[in-house]
DNA sequence: ACAGAGATTTAACATTGAGTTAATAAATTT
DNA sequence: AAATTTATTAACTCAATGTTAAATCTCTGT
């Protein structure tokens, strides 16, 4: 499911637009100024945001800025709402990493065909794609691309590493036992001596950094954060 | 989907030729002056490119140079827009690899032909043609005429080794399994020995440079850059 | 149908590095 | 402090991948 976030201080446009796109299927969040924007932003991780560009507490250029420097929203798509003649901010928006601007008004047709051109262009199709991309603590995890960042920088790690990281991370705060890990890593024909895990939990805390994989000593590991 | 980009430091003119434009299909993106037209080129990578010829901060014929550089843009057109009596700039626009130029004051209806004609001429039709160029990295890849060009520089592959690459460079970063790649590429019905695959890509790599595909040892291959 | 050229596959061998082991140190529990 | 569990390190192993050349297949033009 597409997620979208709405952020614009008019209830009207707000409530016209959730409208609008949830009729064609969206998940639509909505907020009614920048820092409001800001705190949905973090707790749902949506795929699309849509800022329009003046509103109280924080404008839209500052959400996006401050997005933009998360590696959390990598994969988030940004776009402004400009009012027809503010051409100056139709260039700041894309500067600060906006991926596209629409302008006001809007009919509704219109802004749902530019929101899944925008999906469509950004990624294959218009959905489940998002599902392979895990967002936790400062860490993304993309399984499709077999590749974890950390507060935007680029870690590889090996197979066995990332299965083994996923595991662990698709269930936080979960300790796994040494048994459960080789059941689903190594799978039940596969026997490895018992100094195994280790040794990759070892490389595993060298290259996404120690503070991540917790030791239960007597029973397993678990991922915190 | 024909991308057009209109740079114009007019807005007036702007609206009005992305209004008639978007009515009869196109997909437009404005510019105010060369400068943002530049950056909206880079990002988007239109099909054609309309200049003003007279702007703030940097001028059609500039812009046009610069474009004219990049191989990025040897698929796009460049169109002038230029006064009635400026019959100096018309012959400049042609010199600097424009591909023809439009006379202000125009009507939509003129307008819209033009480019269709442009369209036509360049191409088999005005649309669903763009889609079978792919501009990645310092990457041309054009599917229509089987060809990679690399920084400008012709590649010719062979048929296997197109398609794999295709496979590839349509979804950068995503890793893909050897399976993935056969069943793809070759099909489910054909089957081939194991080692198929690993020549194919020494070949690749020794055709369009080592450095864009990367070895997921254990998992299987991705385009990178 | 045939020759020739190029594309694709196979096979044989070389190389690499992920995964494992084993030996030892450190931490924690009893 | 003895016992048990986990951490660390480095060396080793082998399956996965890289490389090369030769064999086969597939076109294309005559």
């Amino acid at each position: 499911m597409t997620k979208i976030l709405i952020v614009d201080d008019e209830p009207d446009i707000l409530e016209f637009l959730q409208y609008n796109l949830e009729k064609e299927g969206f998940e639509v969040e909505t907020a009614i100024d920048g820092e409001e924007g800001l705190i949905k932003a973090h707790s749902k991780v949506p795929d699309i945001v849509v800022l329009d560009i003046m509103m109280p507490r924080m404008d839209g250029f500052e959400v996006c800025k401050v997005m933009r420097k998360d590696p959390k929203f990598d994969n988030t798509i940004i776009t402004f709402l400009t009012a027809k003649d503010e051409d100056f901010s139709q260039i700041a928006a894309l500067d600060l990493g906006g991926d596209d601007f629409i302008t006001k008004p809007v009919s509704p047709r219109v802004f749902t065909s530019r929101i899944k051109a925008l999906l469509r262009r950004h990624r294959g199709n218009e959905s489940n794609v998002q599902d392979q991309i895990i967002n936790i603590a400062d860490l993304v995890i993309d399984k499709e691309k077999v590749l974890v960042k950390r507060k935007g920088e680029k870690i590889e790690l090996a197979k066995k590493e990332f299965e083994l990281f996923c595991l662990l991370v698709e269930k936080p705060g979960k300790v796994y036992t040494r048994e459960e890990i080789f059941r689903k890593v190594w799978g039940t024909d596969v026997i490895v001596g018992n100094r195994t895990i280790d040794v990759h939990i070892r490389k595993l805390r060298e290259k996404v950094g120690p503070e991540y994989i917790k030791t239960i000593k007597g029973i397993g590991y678990k991922f915190e954060f």
